[in-house]
RNA sequence: GGCCCCAUGGUCAAGCGGUUAAGACGGCGCCCUCUCAAGGCGCAAUCAGGAGUUCGAUUCUCCUUGGGGUCACCA
């Protein structure tokens, strides 16, 4: 058991939870399961003055929906815990103070101003904190430490030559080491930075692969000097290409920048109220980054667990494609159950006053009709009342209907459909009835079926044929609205 | 600006030295059809540019260009 993987999501709570974040997740979680892992669940909330309210039930109920399922995090336990950074403070102060004492880091006295005006004073060329305090002696630490200056650990890095380390998605990454700033580990506050207790826990949580977004790619190198100075083992790296969005910039040209909140609704919990199915979303993605061996486009999450390998993420950033999430929900809306789908349709039907004799027909007319649940209330507002439409909606050149035409349709159908028993309304009897008098009065069935639908309806699109809009409306109001119809057309 | 990464149609992408360069979304057209969809069929559209290496480059190397990321007592 010592060497199955563990992946951990950890996110910081405010409140949002963004489909890139998502992503990570998901990534994190597939790494994990393909090979049987654990997949981890930790809040990193060292930043106290960012603290939201309810972020982090934000957090459980969007794994939740999505899907991701953890094995340990603060709701659940685990041997690792406690799994809130904030609950973990005392931890990592030693393990900073060891450094110090090892000489492989330094307290620094410096105050925020004379940072700020360092890094005034450096401009443009912008190279990180002076290493003012890196050389202190013994002496004045102690002198200062006493008189209970403020301070901050620093890591010492290396000043000269370069750090090389492997990730399973970019390969070897090298960077000059003269370029790592003496990075923050204990801030003034007590409290460790993001880079300090990420490492220390994920060290201490057996992490075994840090699946992140590519932001920290270059910044891995730090990471990596940490582990070093403990002497512990660097996990496997897997950085993730980032999402990104279309817009248009104020000279009306197409953009493409790191996805944000002005590319519209970019949070899970957004995308969730404007109709997209959780099992669409996670499908959707799955692929914006990743690529199966084979072609396959559908996936559920037992197939994703199963296909997922890191070999197929890809290493340049992809845009987010709203239509194709579009025609993905639109396909899980046709594959899903009746049971599912009435749930889903309900609120909806009883919206509009479908009758439940209609619902099993309605769930065949909406399915490949909505890409969302969202769309079921603009195809059924016809239902609600008749709309003061012209005329001219009757000439339709395809159905060969004219006003003339529909006249005599509308008045012959009229007839016919006063005499049908109100229990024998139902869309097959009402279809053959139809065709029946096209083929009486030697007319196509278009003639009949495009003035009988469009009186019904009164508008000139519907879920449905003709038929199935006299059967939605039932005979009486079917009825009513073709007679007036029919004195349109007089 | 320094450093790091990336580069196949509008978008997601397969490809991994020799292919008519897959597939999907979107677009367009046709069929089906009482509308709109769905479905079926088809069309247009891609290797950023330039040097190499090689018998042969979309595939390997370098440069250019373009894009992105990162340089906090934020995570």
């Amino acid at each position: 058991m010592s060497n199955t993987i563990r992946t951990r999501f950890a996110p910081s709570p405010t409140g949002f939870m963004h489909v890139g974040n998502l992503r990570t997740a998901l990534y994190e979680y597939l790494t994990a399961k393909h090979e049987g892992g654990t997949f981890v669940l930790r809040i990193e909330d060292t930043d106290q003055e960012r603290y939201v309210e309810g972020a982090t039930d934000v957090i459980y109920n969007t794994l939740k929906t999505a899907g991701l399922i953890h094995d340990e995090g603060p709701d659940l336990g685990g041997d690792y815990g406690p799994y809130v950074q904030s609950e973990r403070v005392g931890t990592y102060l030693p393990f900073a103070k060891k450094l110090v004492e090892e000489g492989k880091a330094y307290y620094c006295f410096c105050t925020k101003e004379r940072l700020e005006a360092l890094r005034e004073a450096q401009g443009n060329a912008i190279s990180g904190y002076d290493r003012h305090c890196r050389d202190l002696s013994k002496e004045e630490v102690d002198k200062l430490l006493a008189a209970g200056t403020p301070y901050v650990i620093r890591q010492k890095m290396p000043l000269e030559g370069e750090s090389t380390y492997h990730d399973l998605v970019y390969g070897d990454i090298t960077v000059p080491n003269e370029d790592m700033d003496d990075q923050i580990l204990i801030k003034a506050d007590g409290f460790p930075t993001y880079n300090f207790a990420n490492v220390i826990d994920d060290h201490l949580m057996g992490i075994t692969h840090v699946v992140r977004g590519s932001e920290y790619l270059s910044s891995t190198p730090k990471y990596n000097k940490l582990y070093e100075a403990f002497g512990w083992e660097i996990p496997s790296y897997i950085h993730l290409p980032l999402i990104m969005g279309k817009s248009v910039d104020e000279n009306g040209n197409e953009t493409v920048s790191k996805l944000s909140k002005r590319h519209g609704s970019t949070g899970f919990m957004d995308l969730i109220n404007d109709g997209y199915l959780p099992e669409a979303i996670i499908n959707y993605i799955a692929l914006l980054g990743w690529a199966p061996t084979d072609n396959q486009e559908i996936f559920s999450m037992e197939e994703l667990i199963k296909a997922f390998d890191p070999k197929g993420i890809s290493k340049s950033p992809s845009v987010f494609d709203y239509d194709k999430l579009e025609w993905m929900n639109g396909e899980y809306i046709k594959k899903m159950d009746s049971e599912n789908f009435l749930k889903n349709a309900k609120p909806y039907y009883e919206k509009h006053n479908v009758s439940s004799d209609c619902y099993e027909m309605l769930e065949e007319l909406l399915k490949p009709r909505i890409t969302r649940f969202t769309q079921i209330d603009e195809k059924l507002e016809f239902m609600d009342s008749l709309a003061n439409y012209e005329a001219s909606l009757f000439e339709h050149k395809k159905s060969k209907s004219t006003i003339e035409t529909s006249l005599a349709s509308l008045e012959a159908a009229i007839a016919m459909l006063e005499e049908v028993e109100p229990s024998a309304w139902n869309k097959d009897n009402l279809g053959s009835i139809m065709t029946t008098l096209a083929s009486q009065m030697e007319v196509k069935n278009s003639v009949i079926m495009w003035p009988v639908r469009i009186a019904a309806a009164g508008v000139p699109v519907t879920p449905g044929g003709c038929s199935e809009v006299l059967v939605l409306l039932g005979k009486d109001e079917s009825l009513r609205r073709m007679r007036i119809g029919l004195d349109k057309l007089k």
